[in-house]
DNA sequence: GTCCTGATCCTCT
DNA sequence: GAGGATCAGGACG
């Protein structure tokens, strides 16, 4: 997917709401799409990147179309795609999904009956796919664990501050699918 | 080495 | 609305 590569981050945190993302796992094919991201510049103090460049963090500064699979609080995954040039250090979260299918494989790993509740936040859309460390480095482009484009109309798009952090709060990084009932929060 | 913080979510009250 | 679970990375010495 072209559109992933060489443009700025915050285009590919809006161009990334209302693609599918897709894990085929042993269990079956798992898909949702896209309704909230979130930006991480290289320049914000809120990103793991704006300390340089470490063990944890390296995949933010590989090429762009990887994902870059961390843990936070100790318990839960983190999806992101990294964008930009190689070397820069900017990614995308991924904070929440609306199911399309799989959807019987996503209740079960979270343990819930409430479509509402699978996807709706980071971990919680990590845990509904499988996805976890085991993931970091991943083609997203290429492999069983990928982005594709779907809808060609575009999403109402809206943007407003990032959720759970305590630095940058005020930068308007963070967009999502206007009237979808899927997102994280209002 | 120790101490603190965090791109979260769930379970209570 | 508040508090706890639980651990890796980063800051410091």
């Amino acid at each position: 997917m072209k559109s992933l590569v060489n443009k700025k981050t915050i285009d590919v945190a809006k161009a990334l709401l209302g693609k599918h993302l897709i894990h085929k796992t042993p269990d079956g094919k798992i898909v949702g799409k896209i309704v909230e991201t979130e930006a991480y510049l290289s320049t914000d103090p809120a990103s793991h990147s704006s300390r340089g460049k470490t063990k944890r963090n390296a995949q933010m500064f590989g090429p762009a179309g990887k994902s870059y699979v961390y843990l936070v609080y100790g318990m839960y995954n983190c999806f992101n795609v990294v964008t930009n040039k190689e070397g820069k250090g900017e990614a995308v979260l991924i904070r929440a999904l609306e199911p399309i299918s799989g959807i019987e494989i996503m209740k079960k790993n979270r343990k819930t009956e409430n479509i509402k509740n699978l996807c709706s936040g980071p971990g919680k859309l990590c845990d509904a796919l499988g996805i976890n460390k085991k993931h970091n480095g991943m083609d997203l482009i290429n492999s069983n664990l990928k982005i594709i484009s779907k809808d060609k109309k575009k999403p109402t798009i809206i943007s407003t501050t990032r959720i759970g952090i305590s630095k940058g709060q005020d930068l308007p990084l963070r967009f999502y699918i206007g009237r979808n009932e899927f997102i994280s929060k209002q």
